[in-house]
DNA sequence: ACGCATAACTTGACAGTGTCTAGTTTAGCG
DNA sequence: CGCTAAACTAGACACTGTCAAGTTATGCGT
């Protein structure tokens, strides 16, 4: 695929069909171009300094051009977003194959690969809980972000004994889920909490392994009521 | 300067001083009630369509005028968010107050008033992490914020063994705040999470309250390394 | 009692944003 | 080969935050 990224300067041969030309009016790959020049926007200037014209002007068309392939802002921003739950989500599978088979390690994997996520992906992260800016109406979206909750509270659910798992261990995923997410932005945006754990990636992932470790015993008999 | 009717309506004395006066060139209060059209405005629109000149219309004045009193736009927000830590910072003594006095119950108090204090301050909360829209070299914000962090991390603290207190509870604090943290902001901005545990405060007070109590055990060892 | 410096506010301008609408180019299909 | 419809451009609109320059009124020093 024309996945080489940095269509700067169209390198001639870079469109469906007109490969002869320098500059065409149909751009060709617009739609990825614009979403990656996305990335570009929010790696530089953050979520807040976003800009749908930035984008625009970074893919080499015109600020209405946008519109066409997403309708709008929050178009272009849930269809980016989609892509981002859908990378967690395959993380966390990924983390999970390196993984032990019991539902401990498996767990505990889910959670480490949302925390490492984050860190390693600030905006992106950010954006998949800015539900101003985004459309869950997008099926895309809505279903890719629906997969990954699965994924996590499925490895909780694992967790308990085998006769329990028809219920749903509400208290426990919420548990899970809330330590992750909050430890993930709480490191993104508050300075205080950052200073308090370290600062970088590195110490958020080994901060979360302890947290997981100690907490252990609370998933495991997760499920029957108090 | 063609303007004709010079006395404006103007909702007659609401100045400090200027008492008889109908109308004023001066507010008497702007400040003020620039914060509360603040408010006003956020509860309307969210965070996202939070907008300056909205503010200074709400306050029957020039779009020009708040500029004076707080510089710009993150000015008034981090003065806005200021009080939103101070608030926070209260709830939590008073929830303190009304507990028992072991350290546990101090710290739940703490915690829960967190999660209620989201809840029931959805753009309040939303804004007080906001760092792209704040200006923590803001005094007050930084003390504000400070204080706040100090009460929560103190109370953390008081549940270790009383030799064990001069060393900083790292695992416990972060533990304790990303669970609070996480699950309020989930409550407030993710649908299947706010699904999952039943969509109204009552639902994330009780929540929180099983949570503490389960993890209650983390806790009071918190501090002598694994 | 009264100037008068200056704080408080207004007004207008500017660059930039997202979205709409109407026009232009071109791809691809019958 | 012609033509429809998709892809893109260009300009306009209402709105934003900030700045600079003007206007009004307060209260302080004398």
């Amino acid at each position: 695929m024309a996945r080489s990224g940095a269509a700067v300067r169209k390198p001639s041969g870079q469109q469906k069909k007109a490969r002869g030309r320098v500059s065409s009016y149909h751009h060709g790959a617009l739609r990825e171009a614009l979403l990656e020049a996305a990335e570009a926007v929010l790696l530089e200037h953050g979520v807040e300094g976003f800009t749908l014209r930035e984008c625009a002007r970074r893919a080499r068309v015109s600020h209405g051009a946008p519109a066409h392939h997403f309708g709008d802002v929050r178009g272009l921003l849930s269809e980016f977003t989609a892509v981002s739950f859908e990378r967690l989500d395959a993380l966390m599978s990924a983390y999970r194959a390196r993984s032990a088979a019991d539902a401990y390690a498996q767990f505990a994997a889910t959670g480490l690969a949302y925390v490492d996520f984050a860190l390693a992906n600030r905006p992106r992260f950010q954006l998949m809980f800015r539900s101003d800016r985004l459309d869950f109406g997008n099926e895309r979206l809505a279903a890719a972000s629906t997969r990954t909750y699965r994924q996590l509270a499925d490895t909780v659910t694992a967790m308990l004994p085998p006769r329990a798992r028809t219920r749903v261990p509400v208290e426990g995923i919420a548990l899970a889920w809330s330590l992750a997410h909050g430890l993930s932005t709480l490191m993104l945006d508050n300075r205080l909490f950052a200073e308090l754990v370290g600062g970088n990636a590195g110490h958020a992932h080994t901060l979360m392994q302890d947290l997981l470790e100690r907490a252990r015993p609370l998933f495991e008999d997760s499920g029957q009521q108090r």
